[in-house]
RNA sequence: GCUGGCGUAGCUCAAUCGGUAGAGCACCGGUUUUGUAAACCGGCGGUUAGGGGUUCAAUUCCCCUUGCCAGCUCCA
């Protein structure tokens, strides 16, 4: 007999093979349990584990454990295909994982998509499996077994999916639901001891899905949902939904009046003057941190002579999310050369011709390749670099029509964008250097949590595998220097080199990329790019590609989400603003923008014929840190009334002095250094 | 790009079965001069996204284009 310890000190005797037989009573007790974990993977209670899993030892996995949370979300995705397919007979399914906020489950519905009521009455249906709390049974068959009962039920689908099982490999299947009007699903498991465990289940939205992702197979249904492994949580999670509602950044770029679109430029931002100044503050604040690191700006054509991305290789590899711009003289020249007047027809290879000479001019989708036309515009000198090259221009990326979205996915757009060339030795001090950079911007906009990715080299590559053994080490001794923790994101580098990503959580713990680092040994090797060495030859130097808040759009949609439009101080379009109680301060109240003006300061007043309640009312609709209320005893003492955006509350009536000074402190760009 | 949905005044939204478009806010004018989240009265504002079709009659039904939304796929 021999005992597995359980790691909250328990141990558990052990003749038998289950995890059910092994916890025995303490399954019974703890009603939390809803798999076991062993050798690292996940099983369910009722899968008969192998001798190694046993001996290494089994540990409890609670409804509140993440992977505990992934059984409870498979098994709903069960629990909802049933009920789908009681309520809609004919009705096929595919596939139903769990995923990162929930479950959804594919289905060809013949009748067409699900409707909100279908949701409900789905919920209704899901209710009365849940509790009937009836066991998930597992069961191994052989292939044909597997393949005879689904034909028997008319599943094709999951026939296709058993075709696609590797020969050897074992086949499972899942039941719940009593005798005689059970449900069963080909899965590979784990699930929960029984659908009475599935306690906060919300069916969200419907979409349509293709079968296996790709858009030439036919559509299916898909229902999402989502599970937690209590009624707390998912009422949590469902609040967190609602309050992602109300920050959607093109509801507040509207009401903030931040942004706008026009059907003449789609997918093409506008930024209003209130947007336009957070714009300018954030780039303004990563120049003085340029200054500070050593980077030069620099500004650079929007139109190119296609020849510079047939260098580059965009023009091979990036075609389709170029515009490719014409000027209206080499139009009209072509149009005259293929709709002469009196010619019915012109022959299809002159048309060609025509076609290709159009050709001619790329609008930039990256700031590389020019950078690289400055680099090699002289000879350059080892005592130059590292050169660290910036530049804001605008860049342009035709985008598909379905995949933009406010100002999170646009076709024009800047980054703070720099590249950095530098020898093969100075790489690693560079990406070190990059990387305090970036953690100062982060802290600035209380970003408190950055999980960083190391993208290593891709099957498809180019360049030499000393290259990128030396590329990959330096990425990550840079990160081991800082102490920075990383997780290996295994061939995910880019063709031409490998990269850290820098990914963020918002307030609403949602991950955005924003930052990263790639080492690019393939440009230089394109541009032929060169300077002279301490010996008096010519080397080749790297080339890194790096942004901190990537692309300012896209920063500032997920800056309006984490702030709800609260901007910083130092950011907010306006500052505070003075409002006066009745028309006898108007002189005052001008009187106070003005000094706080001089002082650099974003003020406004409103000295409106409204009662004081609505002048406060649209002071706060738009986010305004401070209002400053003036009525006849503010005149009298020469004092202001503040109330606090972010303390939410009056503060006490101050001299105009006193506030001054301490919004001048407030309003101040954060700096790390100084704190 | 694909599938589905939507597009009515600057904004948020109404308009029965196809019968000739309406409200609140905003804006403008007037009255009110107000102490911490909406004063009152009046006015202006629309080729119902654009184009075509069916019909005696189209915001409403059909087709095309365009933009937006959700999802798929892709991505900063």
């Amino acid at each position: 007999m021999s005992a597995a310890s359980a790691p909250d000190g328990e141990s558990v005797v052990l003749p038998r093979t289950t995890a059910r037989e092994l916890l025995g009573e303490r399954l019974a007790k703890d009603r939390e349990i809803v798999a076991v974990r062993a050798g690292g993977k996940i099983y369910d209670v009722h899968t008969p584990l192998d001798e190694a899993c046993v001996s290494a030892g089994i540990e409890p996995v609670r409804a509140n454990d993440p992977a505990g949370v992934a059984v409870i979300r498979h098994s709903s995705a069960h629990v909802m295909a049933d009920a789908v397919q009681r309520l809609f007979p004919g009705t096929k399914v595919t596939i139903g994982p769990a995923t990162q906020a929930g479950f959804y489950y594919d289905f060809d519905k013949p009748s067409g998509p699900f409707t909100d009521e279908d949701l409900a009455k789905i919920e209704t249906a899901m209710l009365a499996i849940v509790e009937a709390a009836s066991p998930f049974r597992r069961e191994l068959v052989s292939r044909e077994d597997a393949k005879a009962l689904f034909a028997g039920l008319g599943e094709t689908y999951k026939g296709e999916i058993i075709d696609g099982i590797p020969a050897g490999e074992a086949i499972s299947l899942y039941r719940h639901g009593a005798a005689g009007s059970e449900w069963v699903d080909l899965c590979a498991g784990p699930h929960v001891p029984h659908t009475g465990m599935l306690k906060a289940i919300k069916l969200t939205s419907v979409a349509g899905a293709y079968w296996r992702g790709d858009e030439r197979n036919p559509m299916l249904q898909r229902i999402y949902g989502t599970a937690f492994g209590s009624p707390g949580e998912l009422r949590k999670h469902l609040a967190l939904l609602e309050e992602a509602k109300k920050r959607d950044h093109r509801k507040l770029g509207k009401e903030l009046e931040l942004f706008m679109f026009h059907e003449y430029a789609p997918a093409m931002p506008f930024f209003l003057p209130r947007g336009a100044g957070i714009y300018t503050r954030l780039v303004r604040y990563i120049e003085k941190l340029y200054a500070e690191y050593g980077y030069e700006e620099v500004l650079t054509p929007q139109i190119f002579d296609k020849r510079l991305f047939e260098t580059s290789g965009h023009l091979p590899n990036y075609r389709e999310n170029m515009y490719l711009p014409v000027t209206a003289e080499l139009l009209d020249s072509v149009k005259a050369e293929l709709v002469p007047d009196g010619v019915e027809t012109v022959p299809a290879e002159k048309v060609k011709q025509g076609l290709a000479a159009l050709e001619k001019l790329a609008q930039k989708p990256m700031n590389c390749p020019s950078h690289c036309l400055i680099f090699n515009q002289r000879r350059r000198s080892y005592r130059e670099l590292p050169w660290r090259v910036a530049d804001f221009c605008r860049l342009h990326r035709y985008e598909r029509g379905g995949v933009v979205h406010g100002l999170a996915r646009v076709r024009s757009f800047s980054q703070d964008d720099a590249h950095i060339f530098c020898t093969p030795e100075q790489m690693q001090s560079e990406i070190q250097g990059f990387v305090r950079l970036l953690f100062e911007v982060y802290h600035a906009f209380n970003f408190e949590r950055v999980d960083i990715k190391l993208a290593t080299r891709p099957e498809q590559r180019i360049g030499t595998d000393a290259q990128w053994d030396a590329a990959e080490t330096a990425l990550a001794e840079a990160l081991k220097a800082t102490a920075l923790s990383y997780e290996v994101a295994p061939g995910e580098g880019a063709f031409y080199g490998p990269k850290l990503e820098f990914h963020v959580l918002d307030a609403l713990q949602r991950s955005w990329q924003l930052g990263t680092i790639q080492v690019d040994y393939a440009l230089p090797d394109r541009f032929e790019l060169e300077y002279t060495g301490p010996d008096g030859k010519a080397h080749r130097p790297v080339m890194l590609h790096r942004a901190i808040l990537g692309s300012l759009e896209r920063f500032m949609a997920l800056f309006i989400e984490h702030t709800g439009g609260n901007f910083p101080v130092w950011v907010a379009p306006e500052q505070a603003r003075v409002v006066t109680v009745s028309e006898g301060q108007d002189d005052y109240a001008e009187e106070v923008a003005r000094t706080l003006r001089a002082a650099g300061l974003r003020v406004a007043t409103d000295t409106a014929a409204d009662k004081l309640g609505a002048k406060i009312r649209n002071a706060r609709l738009m986010r305004v840190p401070y209002i400053l209320v003036v009525g006849d005893k503010e005149v009298q003492t020469r004092t202001v009334a503040p109330r606090s955006r972010d303390l939410d509350k009056n503060l006490e009536p101050q001299p105009l002095e006193t506030f001054l000074a301490q919004l001048v402190m407030e309003a101040r760009e954060p700096r790390l250094s100084q704190s």
